[in-house]
DNA sequence: TGCAATCCGGACCTTGATGGTCCGAATTGC
DNA sequence: GCAATTCGGACCATCAAGGTCCGGATTGCA
């Protein structure tokens, strides 16, 4: 399917979330699952994982939290995906991993992926996640009638 | 991991095996697996999954087999995605599926994700096949003093 | 100094999709 | 009529993702 986990949906609207109190303040994990609606530890895991990959800031103790290290601007997509889901690869013999690919000697398009997955990359090199949240994202519902579907 | 499922790099592996011999000759099942090195029911697999999409034509009876039916320079890679892998939609809530989101009306980003998508289409649109297979694909052991163990 | 609040790091289990296999039915050429 | 081959579906095992929970460490406050 193409498709980026859940876990990083949940980070970008955490990440959202957080930029809306960054003046200073910090957010709590329960304060931050209140806000955006999804179960507690599992925001709290998505903060850990952010925390590591250093897009988020943790404070310990009381009146801690967590806030941003730098503005969404500034922080382009693909960071977090990587952060979230590991690096872009989208095939598992792409990598530097020689040996593991028992066709490899008769495979035709080994090491060939490389340019689809530099254009993927570039192409979520572009986008920042202030354009995810975007204009203060009141999407009007689009018209029921319509059939949109977002098909390949 | 933002990667495509092990059967769409299995069907660039056959198209590329069954462009070979598409000088009016089709090949079979099992003798693609053989050519390939796959397992002969995942080929059968993927050839059948390919035919209902359209890319390549199944004959059966006796000198039967399938063959392409459009050469791989026409068939951009986004096709045989999302014929292997359905449409691309990183995120389940980019679809016309309303009401599924339970934090659907706290959510900041919601209906957000469709440029990315829309970005990572076009950038695998604009490669082929062909493009893929590209030069007679013998890459040259990039670590020739690695530990190198053919497995197969 | 003790207590409460909070992050940190990991283990654990459940669920769903994926990968892979197999079988019967239909079709075609000899 | 027979053999070869595709077609269509069902079936099961494996694995990663999603989600939950717990003990420990850190910090601020009374």
């Amino acid at each position: 399917m193409l498709r980026l986990s859940k876990l990083t949906d949940y980070a970008v609207v955490v990440l959202t979330r957080l930029d809306d109190a960054t003046d200073g303040g910090v957010l709590t994990a329960p304060g931050l699952a209140g806000a955006t609606g999804l179960a507690e530890p599992t925001v709290a895991k998505v903060l850990k994982i952010l925390a590591h990959a250093g897009l988020v800031e943790g404070r310990r103790g009381a009146l801690g939290g967590y806030r941003l290290t730098r503005p969404l601007a500034d922080m382009p997509l693909i960071d977090v995906i990587t952060a979230m889901d590991g690096p872009i690869a989208l095939t598992a013999c792409v990598d530097n991993s020689f040996g593991v690919c028992e066709s490899e000697s008769t495979c035709p398009v080994r090491g060939r992926w490389d340019p689809v997955n530099e254009a993927i990359r570039r192409a979520l090199s572009g986008i920042s996640i202030a354009d995810l949240a975007g204009p203060p994202a009141v999407v009007p519902h689009p018209e029921p009638a319509s059939p949109v579907f977002v098909a390949g």
